[in-house]
DNA sequence: CAATTCTTGAGGTACGTAAATCAAAAACAA
DNA sequence: TTGTTTTTGATTTACGTACCTCAAGAATTG
């Protein structure tokens, strides 16, 4: 049987009450009774029972979600999976506020932050931009003891509890490996094209393809990457301008959103078409994928990164620590042969 | 707020023993009180609180692990998992029994599942051969309404409660889909290497990557399976002789384990190497991608699996469904780019 | 009708923890 | 020393559920 506060009290030689005033962080204990308290709990191997704490304490985990508005698939689709999360309110004990921002705006999720008081939220999720001010606004919260994570894209600088997202370094690696080998021996560019470069998974993925890509695959060469704000109208008039001017591409790979822009830039064309790998699987890149306008999709399943953000935000507010292994979210790989 | 006992018990009218009565199921209530009480949990969208439930009933899951034992790496590592799961036994309330038995016996399956007593067993975790036998040997413990998940490899015939593994039909297309894209235009031969097919899995990624090379690569002809029963000596006899023999293979799939065997075959060769994709991510397979000996590796985070499996069984044991999305086990790709 | 069985209610205790009160004891200052 | 402050103990209630007992009421049987 695993030891209870009754226990404790009994290997200290001291009262419930002490018990409590030290688990707890009440005051009026003395340094030396409080080290016999600590020292009955390591030697007990005492861990507080969370689900009797909870029901004791009638514990609420009031949490916010900062995501980005606009049109993009992907964040749309990350929206619904946090509601999705939200109806298992009841049982998980969260209440979850969705804050939508506009995108690619760091003072608006400044804005957001600073909206919020640290004293009635439990826990902080954001997408972040990284730039200055978004770290300050974030490092309010982990001053004042609240726990923050990163979602889908990093704060590299901030001392975040955690970035529930996947590595973007080695997404960005995996489609370089995926490009070079279809291209198999082929000479010429790979036109990269990226949402915007304050995004650190659009950095990270960018730096990672060009790395692999300079080591193990010197034949090929890049071109950009080119900046579109996740625009689909964008990413189509600069895939097709490219296309049309530079003959040799073999390769595209889309390492941002506003995979409509590409599919339209590419399905009008003509004779032989380059290789496409690209980001997040949606009913358009599905598509894309299954009539062969795309080789593969490198796609992080946000489902569980929304739900990897809940249980790291929880267990930091009740101050444990996380199962890290079951926190990392993996990088899926698809291609038209194994989609969901 | 969400409801309470007493919440129901008011709502229908009753006392809170009759409510008692009804939510777990004890006799002598009147079909018609049952009613209303139903009808009360319903209106009120009462969910009974698991925490104070287990606490009041000082509940433990004690779950038992059926694994193979042998030299396999795979299965070595899912060991070491199920084992790490366990160390955390306190704060989820679990008991871990783990039952090695010997690998490739369906027999030592059904004798370890007849050990067990229904009774004294919250539910159980196996790697089932599919077999007969062992499919009767499950159905006992869903009779018996003790949940019962596969893990690593099914059971397709049963009413197992669920499967915690990859999709290998979905496994095996990948693998197709890579060797294809790799060979690129190449006509060949393409070595496919199994385990035993009496396991699912093997059968599953088998028949998935021969329909995909069959639909998009016809240029590409499978030899085999070869049935090696997961022997690393057996691989690297039959992959060096077969390398020996047909000196147009341009791809090897190992599906099974065994990986050092293969690694041996190809490392003491002169010439062009064939692409190799293989499954599961060990030290030897790492070292052989890193190398540059695999392309590629598919692999299952068998982690992933027995976290899976324990919520599973859990929320099985009382009386709840999982929550789906978050038990699909994904498969990883990894290239020598993406290691981790 | 009474005798019997079935059904329901009322109330209590327990699980492990939190949080509070009040009194007693100990430590400290003047 | 006395008075004051700090520290500690003892005890209670609560959280939501499970499970138990005992008694009373209702329904059924003969």
């Amino acid at each position: 049987m695993r030891p209870t506060v009754h226990d404790i009290a009994n290997e200290a030689g001291v009262s419930l009450a002490t018990v409590d005033r030290v688990l707890n962080g009440r005051p009026g204990v003395r340094r030396q009774t409080v080290e016999k308290v600590e020292g009955a709990v390591r030697r007990l191997g005492y861990v507080r029972d969370v689900a009797a704490a909870n029901l004791a304490k009638r514990r609420v985990y009031p949490l916010v979600f900062i995501v980005p508005a606009g049109p993009n698939s992907f964040m749309r689709n990350l929206e619904r999976e946090i509601r999705a999360a939200s109806e298992r309110s009841p049982v998980e004990r969260t209440m979850i506020r969705i804050e939508t921002v506009p995108p690619f705006d760091p003072q608006a999720i400044v804005a957001a932050l600073s909206r919020l008081d640290p004293e009635t939220v439990a826990g902080v999720a954001v997408v972040a931009t990284d730039t200055a001010e978004v770290r300050a606004a974030a490092e309010r919260f982990i001053e004042a003891g609240v726990p923050l994570v990163t979602l889908v894209s990093d704060l590299p600088g901030s001392r975040r509890s955690h970035f529930c997202g996947i590595d973007n370094r080695a997404a960005g690696r995996t489609a370089a490996g995926l490009i070079g080998r279809f291209a198999a021996g082929q000479a010429g560019k790979v036109l990269v094209v990226a949402g915007s470069l304050t995004l650190s998974d659009h950095i990270d993925r960018a730096s990672g393809f060009a790395d692999v890509l300079a080591s193990e695959f010197p034949d090929l060469e890049i071109m950009g990457p080119v900046e579109t704000n996740d625009d689909g109208a964008m990413v189509r008039k600069a895939v097709a301008g490219a296309l049309e001017h530079q003959p040799d591409i073999v390769a595209i790979y889309n390492l941002g959103a506003g995979n409509r822009g590409l599919i339209e830039a590419l399905s009008g064309r003509e004779g032989h078409q380059p290789r496409v790998v690209a980001h997040e699987l949606t009913a358009h890149s599905h598509q894309a994928l299954k009539n062969g306008l795309f080789d593969a999709i490198i796609n992080q399943d946000c489902g569980h990164e929304v739900r990897s953000a809940i249980r790291v935000l929880k267990a930091r507010a009740d101050g444990l620590d996380p199962v890290k292994a079951q926190e990392r979210i993996r990088i899926d790989v698809f291609m038209k042969d194994n989609l969901p």
